[in-house]
DNA sequence: CGCATTTGACCTGCGC
DNA sequence: GCGCAGGTCAAATGCG
């Protein structure tokens, strides 16, 4: 896995750090744009969504991303066909948890020590029959506050959990929330 | 008891 | 061909 690498924050702005439950540090996308493939679908992943939204705004990201979610969008996405195939998505996150609630069902298959890091990285699979989307995390080895998340993969499915729902009700922040956010 | 997680073993690709 | 590193498998374990 060396055939990208992620974009260095620029951003040193913070409109709500104390707010803060993650921060969208940086966002990259991989492979083939699904947004031809999968527009007749009503409801895209969130990270569809947002990769979209990051593209056409890339320049007023980290200003349109400041929202309700106290999120913060510093580098926005670009997007590389060069491996063909799988879609992929790596974004940095701010976050204390790992797993960040993006709507879908992960079952952990995997943990590994990675050279040139003291964090372990930890796979996860999409637990929907049929559905092989898989997910590494990864705490950054400079800075364990921040998770770098890669999605390879685009769900066959629509979210497990509602979590647009539920968590707006809770008042409780998601990824998906964040980007349903940026992107108004 | 069923399901998710843990974790060591195994597999695979790549560089030398 | 060999060794290393990353990725996956699957048995053991834990938890609700």
């Amino acid at each position: 896995m060396s055939s990208y690498s992620l974009l260095s924050s620029n951003s040193s702005e913070n409109d709500h750090p104390d707010d803060m439950s993650f921060e969208i540090m940086d966002f990259l996308t991989f492979g083939e744009h699904p947004r031809e493939e999968t527009s007749a679908r009503d409801q895209p992943p969130f990270w569809e969504q947002s990769h979209v939204v990051l593209q056409e705004n890339s320049s007023e990201a980290s200003r349109t991303s400041g929202g309700d979610c106290s999120k913060q969008v510093s580098q926005s996405a670009r997007a590389s066909s060069s491996k063909g195939g799988r879609m992929k998505v790596a974004f940095k996150t701010k976050s204390e948890l790992e797993v960040l609630d993006d709507g879908y069902k992960w079952r952990k298959y995997g943990k590994k020590m990675v050279k040139n890091s003291p964090n372990p990285r930890n796979y996860y699979r999409c637990s929907s029959d049929g559905c092989n989307v898989k997910k590494r995390v990864q705490r950054e080895k400079e800075d364990s506050r921040y998770v770098i998340t890669t999605y390879e993969g685009v769900h066959n499915h629509h979210a497990l959990l509602p979590a647009s729902a539920d968590y707006e009700a809770s008042g409780k922040d998601t990824l998906a929330n964040c980007f349903q956010e940026s992107h108004v």
